[in-house]
Parts: structure tokens; sequence; C-alpha cells
DNA sequence: TTGTAGGCGTTATCAG
DNA sequence: CTGATAACGCCTACAA
């Protein structure tokens, strides 16, 4: 008993006209006149005509759908530096009219996110690098011949990506301690830390062989246990950079319980900029990603990908060095 | 030159079926015999064959896509709030095998979202609360009969929704400034804050008549005024609940800038428990919502609507007091 | 500028 | 259990 939607004949033969007159009406390519162009608009509000998504996407073969894939979260852990992304690239895809998927990134989930990939439904993909399933998927993505911009360092063939200069900002973090009379430092690692251990060395200079190295991680527990062990390893020190904002906040945490004062005792300096950031106490001096830029500029750049340039190149994302209060 | 994807008449014919049987392979309501649907799964993984997804959805009409929409962020601010929420969302819909779009509902995207609830492209939508945008959004798939589940409290029809219990948490709040020996409270309102003020006032039970209120907004920056304002109209006060957890931030910066002592001298509660909430200095006590199960509930509900259950009732969220450092 | 008709790749229907 | 064939709703040569 339930009605169907109005479709293309019935709604066409309803103003006297032709299906193809209609059709011609809402896309770009057909030759009408202006005026028969506006009286099928203007009825097709009144009566309720909308093309059908399926039929139409069947025949010209482009959804304009892209589909974002984000890595794997930790339970309970804040996940800001995906988010900021994320809502960068639905803020661009948004303005663009393009549909956004998202999907995490489970290897449970793999097969699902292939099919998504292969069936046909999607035009584009932006996947995050860093794991062994993203780079698995950007080659699914690859042999399917289907628009593809990877965020982030990936091995391998050359993906179109958007990329930090992760060097460059660890290196102004290392200047800035030079600079400002730092003697002994620190640099936690973890995850999505490429290149930024070698970037602080080259900015601390002079000092840089006494740099004490520690693997954190990527949580907040992480930065807390990190700043214990290197404030027994090392007590004499007297700056840190941290691979992430959120392991900043967890060594502060464990240093500001210890009784060291933040930044007179110890400076410290995080990584992303996430919006929380500027809020915490002592706000935090960090390394400027751009975080939603990185949304937006995937997204155009695969758009360009969408409308067919060839040899699209990727972009390097500027970092900054911004300075509050924890260094 | 681009050769075309292998489609189900050449895939049949190469197996030499027909195409009705591979159709029944993959569905579940074909009779077919179960050694002919193996061998034809494995075919179809050694040929590379899928199902064409707008040929599908055209006949089966429907996708199985669950669109997301969330209300307009302030640029710069954390968004917290939401990308948990979203988070908790996406990781259901992961696990049913539903693919996710996400949408920003701004006033200017507002034709493009009713296009994509009316285009006939997503089985279900799921649509935070609290603006017109939303609310229009909502009679809009009202009218073309799409499943929907509504988060938070939208007034009018009766949509099947996941709330919150704003009150009840707000109350908690209240009683524990009360059983604390607090005397002056103040509440510090904004946005999504329905019956917050109301439930503090019964919690805090005797001493209700002098609660202060303050509208405070939504931002951080809302808090730091809001907390400038209190401490000079009330200089007593020496406790406060704030709507948001961000809010809560941003009061409590203001406050130890001006040499007050918190928890010591003003005790401060937040609302939402996001996940940097545990991590800020001092630790947040604050109404926890469980905001990814609130992602999780509405997708349920909502796969329960999309499945044809009639009547789905909403939920109603639970939510508890977690006590850290701030109160 | 407009109409006619064929085809997009499936699943549903109805025989066999 | 399997096969032939008619929808599904639209776009787009091609003809008028």
């Amino acid at each position: 008993m339930k009605k169907r939607r109005l479709n293309i004949k019935e709604f066409a033969s309803r103003l006297g006209i032709s299906t193809a007159t209609v059709s011609r009406a809402f896309g770009t390519k057909g030759r009408i006149s202006e005026k028969t162009r506006r009286m099928i608009i203007s009825k097709s509000e009144s009566l309720g005509y909308r093309a059908n998504y399926h039929a139409r996407n069947l025949i010209t073969r482009k959804s304009h759908v892209v589909a974002f894939f984000y890595p794997p979260l930790i339970k309970g852990e804040p996940d800001y530096f995906i988010s900021e992304i994320m809502f960068g690239v639905s803020g661009a895809t948004s303005l663009n009219a393009n549909p956004l998927q998202v999907h995490p990134l489970y290897p449970e989930s793999m097969d699902f996110c292939k099919d998504v990939i292969l069936n046909g439904s999607i035009s584009g993909i932006i996947v995050t690098a860093g794991t062994a399933e993203s780079a698995e998927l950007v080659k699914t993505a690859r042999n399917a011949a289907l628009p593809c911009v990877v965020i982030g360092h990936m091995s391998g063939e050359n993906n179109c990506a958007v990329t930090f200069d992760n060097s460059r900002g660890a290196m102004l973090a290392g200047k800035y301690f030079k600079d400002t009379g730092r003697k002994c430092p620190a640099y936690i690692g973890g995850i999505f830390d490429r290149r930024k251990r070698e970037g602080f060395k080259a900015g601390f200079g002079p000092h840089a062989s006494n740099i004490l190295f520690d693997n954190g991680g990527s949580t907040f527990q992480d930065g807390f246990s990190s700043c214990e062990r290197v404030l027994k390893a090392a007590p004499e020190t007297d700056c840190v950079l941290c691979a992430n904002d959120i392991l900043a906040i967890g060594f502060i945490k464990a240093a500001l319980s210890k009784g060291c004062k933040v930044p007179g005792d110890i400076a410290v300096i995080g990584f992303d900029d996430i919006k929380i950031a500027k809020y915490f106490s002592p706000a935090l001096t960090t390394v400027r990603l751009h975080l939603d830029e990185i949304g937006e500029k995937s997204v155009n750049l695969l758009k360009r990908i969408m409308d067919g340039g060839k040899n699209v190149s990727g972009e390097s994302i500027d970092c900054e060095l911004i300075v509050r209060d924890s260094a």
C-alpha cells in the first residue's frame, strides 16, 4: 500500500514532456531552453520530484561519494588528532556537495572496507597512513583505479599524499630549547613520529649528543609513565619534546605530581596542536600541524584526481611552533 | 580504452550458468544448492566479481547507508562532545556493516542535506537535536518515511530518540556539593543545558534559593568570562556546576589565574565527561554521559526501525557523577 | 530544442 | 533447484 516515489516517467508525463527533457533540466550537458528548464525545476519542487540516486549513478558510473578511512582508536583514549582531521575533511566535502563516508580501519573490518572500495559505491578515498591495513587498502584502491589520497607518509608506491614536515617541526622545537638556554634534552617518541627525532637533534645542535630518547607510545598514560622513566634515568633533564600533545599532557601531569615545575624545572613541547592544547594548564607550547587544513587539502587534492587530473602531486603541510606556557 | 568491470552477465556466462543463479548465491532469499553456491562464491573471488552497488540498490530499494547529521562547530573550538558521539556511531555502524555518512548541518548546507535524505541514497538517519536545522531535517525525514533517530531532546512530534537524563545528572552534582559542605553555589548554563538548572537546584536542596545563575555559553572563553563575572558578583561562591566540560575547563583556568584554589576555594563540576576531562589539571569531576554509548544505542535503535520494527521507543541514557580532583 | 529508444547491472517473478 | 525475462529509474546517442 505504500506509494512509490514519483519517478521521471510519471513526472514527465504529468508535465506533458519527455523524460529526456526532464533529465536535461537537471544536468549541465544537455541543450535545453532556459525557459523549459525553469519550468521543470519549478514543477519538480512543487511536485516533489528528485532523480533517483541509484538509477542515476548506475548509468553515469559515478557517485561523488568520498570515503575517509581512519586508524583504530584506543578505547577510552582521546582521539582528537584524528577527529580534528576528520572534521576538516567533512567540512570540505560538505562545501563541495560530496557525501562523505567514514570508516574505522580495524583488521576485522577489512573485508567490509574493501567491499566499499570495490563495489562501485564511492568515487574516491582518503586514507590515514600508519598501519598495515591502511597500506593494504591503498593497494586495493590502486588496483581498482580508484582515486586515492593518503594522509601522512606511506612507503612504497608513489601515492598522492598530504604529508607533514615532521622533521622541520621537531627542529623548530629543538632550536627553541637551545635558544632558551636549555641544556639537557629528552625526546619522547611514539606513534606517527617519523623523522621527529632526527629533526629535534638537528635543531638542538651542540648538545645533541646527550639527548635522551624514550619510546613513549601514544596515550596519556604512556606520557605519564615516560616521565617517570626519564626523571629516574636523567633527573637533570630540563626540556622535553613529546611526539604528540596527549603524550605531552601526560608527561606534564606526571612531572607536576612529582613537584617539578613546568616550565621552570622542565620545559615541555608537544606536537600537533590539538584544540585542547591551548586550554591545558599550563597551556601547551606545541608544533602546530594545522589539522583542519590537512583535511581540507586532502579533499581538494582528491577532487582534482576525481575530476580527471593526471599526475596530481602531493602537498606538504607547513608547521609552526606555537609558544604558550609549557616551554 | 578502460575496461569495464566484470558484470553479472559476463560472470555467469563464464561459469556456464544463469545470472539468476549467481544473484541467488549472494543473497539469503533464493533457494540454491549449497554446492553451486560454494562454487560461485569461490569463482567470484578468483575472477574478482562483485555485485554492482547501484544496480543492486536500484532494484532492492535500499542502501543500508546510515547518515549522521551533526550541529555546526565553532571554528577553533574543541568539538569533542560531538566527535566522541560520532566515533560511537561509526564504530557501531562498522560492526553492522552499514556504511556511515556524516554531514555538518549548516544553514547553507540544508539543501544538500535534504537532497541526501530525499534522493533515496540512504536508509536511515541520526540527527543531533538542538538547532532549527536539525528539527527541519527530522521533519523532512518524517515526511519521506525515512527511519530516523534523534540524539537529545527535540520538541514536537514524538521522535524515536536517545536522550540524556540531564536533570538527574545535575541533581547528582548539586547533592554532592551539599554533602561536601558547600554553601554558595553557582550554575553556568549554555547550550544543550535543558533541565540542568532545575536538577541542580533540586539536588542542592536547602540553600537552593541562593544559587547564582550565569548564562555562560559553550566555549572555553565563555567559561573563562563567566568565572570573572561570577567572582565579581558573588566572591563568596564556593562551588560551581558548568553545563559542559569545556566551560568548566575555561572556568577553572580563570579561577586559578585569579589565585583561587580549585577545589579548595571553589569546587567545579563539569558535564559530559569528554575523554580529556580526566587528564586536565586538576582532573575534572564531572557528570558522565557515556558519549560513545549514545552513539551505539542510536545506531541499534535505528537498525531496529530500518528492519521494520514498529513503535520502537526511545531510550534514556544513564548518567553518573565521576569524582576526580576539581570537586 | 525536443522526443524516441536502448542500455546501465542487478534482483524479482514465473516457468520449468 | 535453475533459467529466461521483466522490471528498477535514469541518461544519452540518435533521430526529428
